[in-house]
DNA sequence: TGCAGAAATTGGTTGGACCATTGAACCACT
DNA sequence: AGTGGTTCAATGGTCCAACCAATTTCTGCA
């Protein structure tokens, strides 16, 4: 016997506004930077108080879909739709160097699985951009001698687009964010990214050739030089400190 | 010159409620399943209205960081501590098959790099906890003639957290989650499961003689039946709609 | 016409009230 | 002893009305 009984819900206020306001961007065609009602309409035309409709978007805005500008009104910050899945992650102790090797393993596995896929993927206009956004960023390398870290995250994301699967762009971005916000200037190591260089070259032979496993290797191989950079600048980090 | 002058905070009652009662969840040690204050007693030691309190649980709740029950009070449902970081996905249309495929994706770059890890990590407490988990998976594999897949996720949990890196267990759990809510029982395929079985054993034997590349070569072998059936059933489902 | 100040709009906060659910204590009956 | 019902206090859920603070819009004067 299955034994299975869910228990049943007498209230879900909150989950049923989020739906309703769901349907709502649905009918409306409501983008990204729009504005949607006021808490007050909001309020008035779904029945319940204003307070509920706040609980509501306050979920939202903590899943980053929706900006709340006091005075000017609620912004949708990204496409929304009634069959959404959420999944928050929260990390433990980023903050510190043992954190951002941990977010770092995570980005190499996906990094090289989509490099995979891209090259089984990538059609004749995929590969194009890549290669535009690799042309770029090699330029921007010779000219100003290593600091391409814009252009070089503008490379990586045009592979994860061409993956096409959005959840790599999603994560991957998601854990760039992080690492920007609180490694800003990382460990102070002059040429950083240097020993990545060639392998966004050899990255984008294997997709071209729709070569994945090559592709697999050569992300991983690319992964291994940012760790070492980053071990390197933390064991820097730790002498400065002691002296 | 970086030109970084963070705006100042007139207003952000909630997130200072928010750390303060992370503070406090620190000072308490207090662990997943305790009970924290009243939203009045909150209310009244922060000196902030109860509505401000009930906007900063909402806040984590919708994290997962806790749990409400009415008449009952809030309970932690996970660690949490005032350095944490907070990455909140969203997947559009999640519970088409599509989705379900682009999650596997995802799942088949971590399941194949924690493997990896854990071959180069696990000490000889880990490898026996793994162990173990196979026997009981391939008695129940024997006994019940292929439904074991409590006992399969059981043997995959044991070897993310071999990884030395939670948060592979973290993101791949929040994806079966999402797997089983919306696929109890997937697309009728009877012996789901059947062809990912021998690959346990074979990426135990890697991880054991410390061979990360063959694990990794193992996992992918395994996620690779793995959506084979599913594709299979998608099929099937398709020729039964047809029907 | 241009712009400073007033007025309206909108999210943020407050305090108080009541409802619905929970869980413990208590009680009656078997 | 144990089963079931009742009462009651505690707690989260919802509502209301008002006010605060930031923003936008309007207005009237120079």
């Amino acid at each position: 016997m299955t034994d299975f009984l869910p228990p049943i819900q007498t209230t879900a206020r909150d989950d049923a506004v989020l739906k309703a306001l769901a349907g709502f961007v649905r009918q409306e065609a409501l983008g990204p930077g729009e504005k949607l009602p006021t808490e007050r309409i909001l309020a008035e035309r779904l029945k319940v108080s204003r307070n509920t409709v706040r609980e509501a978007l306050t979920r939202w805005e903590g899943l980053g879909l929706v900006e709340r500008r006091q005075g000017s009104g609620t912004y949708l910050k990204a496409a929304v739709s009634p069959d959404m899945l959420h999944m928050p992650l929260t990390l433990a102790g980023g903050n510190d160097f043992a954190g951002l090797m941990r977010t770092l393993e995570i980005r190499r596995a996906l990094e090289a699985e989509a490099a995979a896929l891209c090259a089984i993927r990538a059609g004749k206009a995929e590969l194009a951009e890549i290669e535009r956004k690799l042309d770029i960023m090699e330029e921007a390398f010779r000219t100003r001698a290593g600091m391409s870290s814009e252009e070089d995250w503008e490379f990586h994301q045009a592979v994860y687009r061409a993956s096409g699967n959005p959840l790599f762009e999603q994560i991957i971005s998601a854990m760039h964010e992080l690492f920007h916000r609180f490694w800003e200037h990382p460990l102070g190591v002059r040429d950083f990214g240097h020993a990545s260089f060639p392998y966004h070259r050899t990255i984008f032979d294997c997709i071209a050739a729709h070569d994945p496993e090559g592709a697999r290797a050569e992300a991983l191989k690319l992964m291994a030089t940012v760790e070492d950079d980053l071990k390197r600048g933390a064991a820097n980090l730790k002498l400065s400190d002691r002296r």
